[in-house]
DNA sequence: GGTTGGAGACTGACTGGTCAGTCATAAAGA
DNA sequence: TCTTTATGACTGACCAGTCAGTCTCCAACC
């Protein structure tokens, strides 16, 4: 099975076609077939490389996940302070902006990460979870409870920020006012102080704010 | 079909029962006759009160949030000002708590919002968000954008502290919380100042921080 | 009081259709 | 030739929605 169809690279092409076909349709919804013709294989050809359509599945979510926890770590390590927590951020904006569909499977099945199924897809994001937690430790005071009730708060407005961002904006500058945002509260979401730059504001509301 | 029926509250009983199984397990996933035998009645019976199984489906969504949406609007009309944005959250809170369930459904089929099918629920949420949206500028001097942006931030990490908050935990407590914090910043969302009073701030963390 | 007839609430077996996963066969490569 | 890889027709299971028939209630009549 594996040689010639590993050069081939026709896992990543089915790959790439379920994380496709999931993100715009509920997985029991999405026939096998659909899945096979949209990677441009056969059906069958499909269960050469994943035993169950279930499994096909969580393997987009799990093998994409592997990736961003390393570019995480990767983009924190230039970094401290405040600074590493906004490359955090930028770096989870960025990676997500260019996987849009991933980002709309992982929104789609987010629920099943309170499922036991989800035991995989949830030791990853406890994974990322620690990365952001040790940052936010390291740029506010706080008992180790509070730190991880604050880390998900963080992590719920870059949820919120990834679903919303259109194509051109700046990963960086959202970056940097969700995370002024987290640190100083929301009267410090403003440019500096009294009055926000006019351009910049509205771009960072169209980015992060509202619902298309 | 409606004057026997209406007495007996049958149409409730059977959205009680889709709430509870379709928050359990993929609407796909569920057969009508699940529902129906959760609702102690027959399959037909079902399709008297409901078109289809995903009108039935609606049903449950859309009544539920036209109860939050007028809690909501009463809760806010006594307070003013940051009391009053805490009294919206502390609402939210307590409305779930009483409706686990429901909490659960939203959670899981949340990325209908941004379907076609989910424009009746996607009104009423942008409803709730003006509420949530008016309060956080009389709080907070913000241009219109940078309003809506903090307002989104605020539900996401509401959001968050929905599905996380234990049984036994005080609503208004946990509000004044992620208030505090949206407010103020992730240092501020300390008891005041430097140290947290021990017990109060890890049942802070477990009600809304820490993943079950 | 007791009986009867009919309206409408209720039911679940049935139908037409769909789908996950298999396997016999074909094609490609060594 | 012989092995590996690919395919899609096929099978058994499952399900949404229907509809012919049952049951319950009540009003009208004896």
């Amino acid at each position: 099975m594996s040689r010639r169809s590993v050069q081939n690279g026709k896992r990543e092409q089915i790959l790439r076609a379920a994380t496709d076909v999931f993100s715009r349709r509920e997985f029991h919804a999405v026939p096998v077939e659909d899945v096979a013709i949209a990677a441009g294989v056969g059906k069958g050809t499909l269960y050469l490389y994943f035993p169950t359509k279930e499994q096909l599945f969580y393997a987009t979510i799990l093998e994409a996940l592997d990736v961003l926890i390393a570019e995480l770590r990767a983009a924190v390590r230039a970094h401290d302070g405040e600074n590493a927590l906004t490359a955090f951020v930028a770096c989870m904006l960025d990676f997500f902006r260019r996987r849009r569909p991933l980002a709309m499977l992982m929104h789609r099945y987010e629920h099943r990460l309170r499922e036991p199924e989800g035991g995989e897809w949830r030791a990853r994001r406890v994974q990322m979870v620690e990365v952001a937690r040790a940052l936010v430790a390291s740029c506010v005071a706080l008992e180790p409870e509070a730190a991880t009730l604050a880390t998900e708060m963080l992590l719920a407005s870059v949820r919120t920020a990834v679903l919303n961002q259109p194509d051109g904006e700046d990963p960086e500058h959202t970056a940097a006012t969700v995370v002024r945002m987290f640190l100083h509260g929301a009267a410090a979401g403003r440019r500096n102080g009294k009055s926000t730059r006019r351009g910049k504001g509205a771009a960072h509301a169209r980015a992060v704010g509202a619902r298309p």
